[in-house]
DNA sequence: TTGACATATTCCCATATAGGAATATATAAG
DNA sequence: CTTATATATTCCTATATGGGAATATGTCAA
């Protein structure tokens, strides 16, 4: 069996660094492919491609303007990952706090 | 290119749903390989080589007792994740508070 | 030592990439 | 209508994958 599809799901399209890459572009304000392919370096089919795994699992919003499209993020289908990661926090802390206390031990 | 490594980092490891079903099972006790691969109804070399990538993201640690192995989630290496996400998390709010707000005019 | 059990590793293959090149489509300008 | 610009799509290929089967490794028990 392959890996699943990075349009699978949110977990799946952030995994590769040039979607986040592109997220963090287009947190703020909204952009032209253009201007995505000139920030990334990289060449304008292979932008379209990303940003079309990007629109398949909800993470941009698209508008045509002209002859340009402006995308921008779409920050509500990154809680998913968000909360997920976030069921987990205490055992973070918690392994803080015990690391604390070991010092505190130490001392 | 192909897609990037699913051991290059954090975010490719949890890209795989068994894997982050596997940090579920494990985020409270060790569990060993076999228990884990009842749990997922998944053959134990593919439960294995799951782990291996875990491990190799440092998203786990494990432990050897006997002819077991024991594995437990390291939720530490979680956020990366968590935090990357969080860095949006005033445009989702931003977006609630603006739908609120509609709902409110509405009214 | 021999056998049984738990896990890891190797070999195999169908599948889905990411990016580049070429091309298609859409829109504006003259 | 024709040309230029902006983006999307198609075709191509090297590469990494997840799972199953078979096998290797490691550890305990008798």
């Amino acid at each position: 069996m392959p890996r699943a599809s990075t349009t699978s799901d949110a977990f799946n399209a952030i995994a590769e660094p040039r979607r986040r890459h592109i997220l963090e572009l287009i947190a703020d304000d909204e952009r032209s492919v253009g201007e995505i392919a000139d920030a990334l370096d990289l060449g304008q089919p292979s932008v379209s491609k990303h940003l079309q795994v990007l629109r398949d699992v909800g993470l941009v919003h698209m508008r045509r303007d002209g002859r340009q499209t402006l995308y921008r993020i779409n920050a509500e289908t990154l809680r998913t990952v968000h909360d997920w990661c976030g069921m987990f926090a205490r055992h973070w802390r918690g392994q803080l706090r015990r690391i604390k206390a070991h010092a505190e031990e130490k001392k």
